[in-house]
DNA sequence: GCGTTGATAGTTATAATATATCACTCCAAC
DNA sequence: GTTGGAGTGATATATTATAACTATCAACGC
């Protein structure tokens, strides 16, 4: 048989997105990440890094601290921004300046700034991998004699 | 001497930056803008353009509180907030999301996103004009079949 | 094992940023 | 002159973030 198990279709997260699968790789990039790098990926910052990514949408830290709540006690909002900022250091999640959230970054290993597509619509968040939007920042910004640390784009629209 | 009355450079904003003239014009052009607009510059929202435009530097909304009780009585948070709200709408300020503070636009009669170079330094903030980076990130986000309402671009580094 | 040390996490308090809501004033249009 | 809406004043509260200190844990040399 030539195609015996049709593989699944892959063109849309809306389409057959296994979300379990896709915390689940998240979760081991990080683990591996966190590893290579000779940090600890606690039990604190798996479970914050897994709400994090409970959606492909931006999560606030202050309802990452209700359902942490949930899941563990002693739960104040430095515990949550604490983690946050560890999560950020090593590229496990972006904040979204123009929203005050955070989403998870499915590139860990790159390093890089994220540029996001944030849908006005439905709130959903996808982060672009388009290597010469850096390429050309960089470029403009050296026409002004300026060196670059860190990019924020955000693109708000539909 | 050969050079009697050397003329002023004009390389950098440091150098012999006459600010007050700076001032001046962005007031005049906020001025025209909402005269074209219909709609009212009053002596506050003229007051906190002002202070908006004190320096070539981001300002903090509780700043501007500060500096604008000594200049008027009963001012809140939201008198604050409220009109640069306003002045926003209209182009006037652009906010910058990665420092929740607000600089003045030069360019209010462009309808445009701003895109920012902050230095890290100094904190001066420039506000590039290229119109390619819009048409760049504009096709990028066209492969995404994505529609750009607004555009959230801030560069910091030195 | 045992103590030292540094990283991680808990705890309490407070700072910084932003919005909601209602009331008052003023002035332009009718 | 009154009426209706924009602008502003006033009060309260929501949301986002950090400071400062303490306790716990895990890694390592001894």
């Amino acid at each position: 048989m030539s195609k015996t198990s049709q593989p699944k279709r892959k063109t849309g997260r809306s389409l057959k997105h296994d979300h379990g699968a896709c915390i689940q790789t998240a979760l081991s990039r990080a683990e591996q990440r966190c590893a290579e790098a000779g940090e600890r990926f606690t039990g604190l910052r798996r479970q914050v890094l897994e709400l994090v990514w409970a959606e492909h949408k931006p999560a606030k830290a202050y309802d990452l601290l209700k359902k942490l709540s949930d899941l563990r006690s002693g739960v104040a909002p430095t515990t949550v921004y604490r983690t946050l900022d560890f999560l950020q250091e090593w590229g496990l999640v972006h904040k979204i300046e123009s929203l005050n959230a955070y989403v998870g970054c499915s590139q860990p290993n790159a390093e890089h700034s994220g540029h996001f597509l944030i849908c006005e619509a439905c709130s959903e968040i996808k982060e672009i991998e388009n290597s010469k939007i850096s390429a050309w920042l960089e470029r403009a910004a050296q026409d002004e004699e300026f060196k670059i640390k860190t990019e924020t784009v955000e693109l708000s629209g539909l």
